[in-house]
DNA sequence: CCACTCCAGATTGCATGCAAAAATTCCATG
DNA sequence: CATGGAATTTTTGCATGCAATCTGGAGTGG
């Protein structure tokens, strides 16, 4: 078997996969707002970058669902209603719920570990109030239980729609209570995956996500009316 | 309700849309066979338009997984393993279930009827031993069925799964035997659907999936050994 | 006061130019 | 004859130029 990866880790990145992350990261980040107009020339001084790789930066963000283009009339980031948020969740039901029967099935001992070790730097932000910190660490355990599936395209298709909800999430507040729930949560659905009852912790997983899509739309129609 | 989509019929589509949309014909249809180099001078030829909408097109064409960058070196079209796509089809399956089940409570009457037109007209395709049309109608069916879930995003995400299994469709030719058997299923199938029996429809969607990857496997197979 | 037209500035869509990287050819050498 | 490597050609990545389109506003007529 050979190691395809590590022939070329010396190698550039080409300037539009560049702008496509940091042009996401300020979109889930809210920096980039829902609706504000993506100027070329402005953002082409900010990247440092010509106006080609910004515009096939700019169809790729189309593709993945975070940008809309006006043909002749340039691309704004894409609006984030609560109908389309509903739409997204139940698809990732859907993902989330097949990852995980998977990842009881296949995942390895060396991702369980790495899904643990996530579990407590996870508790960790929670108990400092670190809530930066709490969501990078909750994102990067449900990546790696859709990763734990051993199904990359599924893993795939989950990443893409996650970052509409990484978006919501960013603008929604979370409640303290909301907040030592979803740690709950986290702690039962830990260990239905450690104990590789797939039952179990399909049921978890919906329960999780549910409550996740309450929190957050009930946080957008508080920030809708603000 | 407003008709939002008749007020601007007369638009120009942009070239690089365009040039996405013929290259994924051509990828599917497997005139451009997987690992086939994509040079941009003559495909910009062969297309009629200059180098930049065709990177355009190719990063949104690998964004959709159609084709692979390789960076300083071009495009390639994406290879297609048998078991990559065995992952697509367990993707595609928990998304069919979750259009399934949706369609029988949102499907309008207008949705199923266009349904069932396009049933009949498949059977009379398959009656006419017209592969070609019997292919399209199928692939009509199960996208209609997509997006008669009434939820646009995971119709979204089924589309773009569903451009590597017609990929495969194309290069597996379908035996007699299969092919009766499929026009079969899709009778129950559409039977379910029109009943809005869910438990029913899941199961039989599921089923017939699950035979529609066994017998493209095993016309991959076939087409490696020779 | 409103609506409508037309013009100037700004912005996008696409083509092309240029430098860097890769592929290929060709020749020299073991 | 195989092999290595340097020069040449090809190809890619990015920047920029130009024409078409859109936007905003001033001016005119109703």
């Amino acid at each position: 078997m050979s190691t395809p990866q590590e022939v070329a880790p010396i190698s550039r990145r080409p300037l539009h996969e560049e702008a496509v992350d940091r042009l996401r990261d300020l979109i889930i980040q809210g920096r980039l707002a829902p609706g504000a107009r993506l100027n070329e020339r402005v953002l082409c001084q900010q990247l440092g970058i010509s106006r080609t790789p910004l515009r096939e930066a700019f169809k790729v963000l189309a593709t993945e669902g975070l940008v809309e283009l006006l043909p002749n009339r340039g691309a704004i980031v894409a609006g984030l209603d609560p109908t389309r948020l509903e739409q997204t969740f139940a698809v990732m039901g859907a993902l989330e719920a097949l990852a995980g029967e998977l990842a009881c099935g296949n995942a390895t001992v060396q991702q369980l570990d790495d899904i643990r070790a996530l579990h407590y730097e996870m508790l960790a932000a929670h108990a400092r109030g670190d809530l930066a910190g709490y969501f990078r660490h909750n994102q990067a355990i449900h990546l790696k239980l859709a990763e734990a599936s051993g199904n990359p395209v599924l893993a795939h298709a989950y990443r893409q729609l996650n970052a509409n909800v990484r978006r919501a999430r960013y603008m929604a507040n979370l409640s303290r209570e909301r907040w030592d729930a979803a740690v709950r949560e986290h702690e039962a659905i830990l260990s239905a995956l450690l104990a590789r009852d797939a039952p179990r912790l399909k049921r978890l997983l919906a329960e999780h996500l549910s409550s996740k899509l309450a929190s957050v739309l009930g946080a957008l129609a508080e920030r809708a009316v603000a």
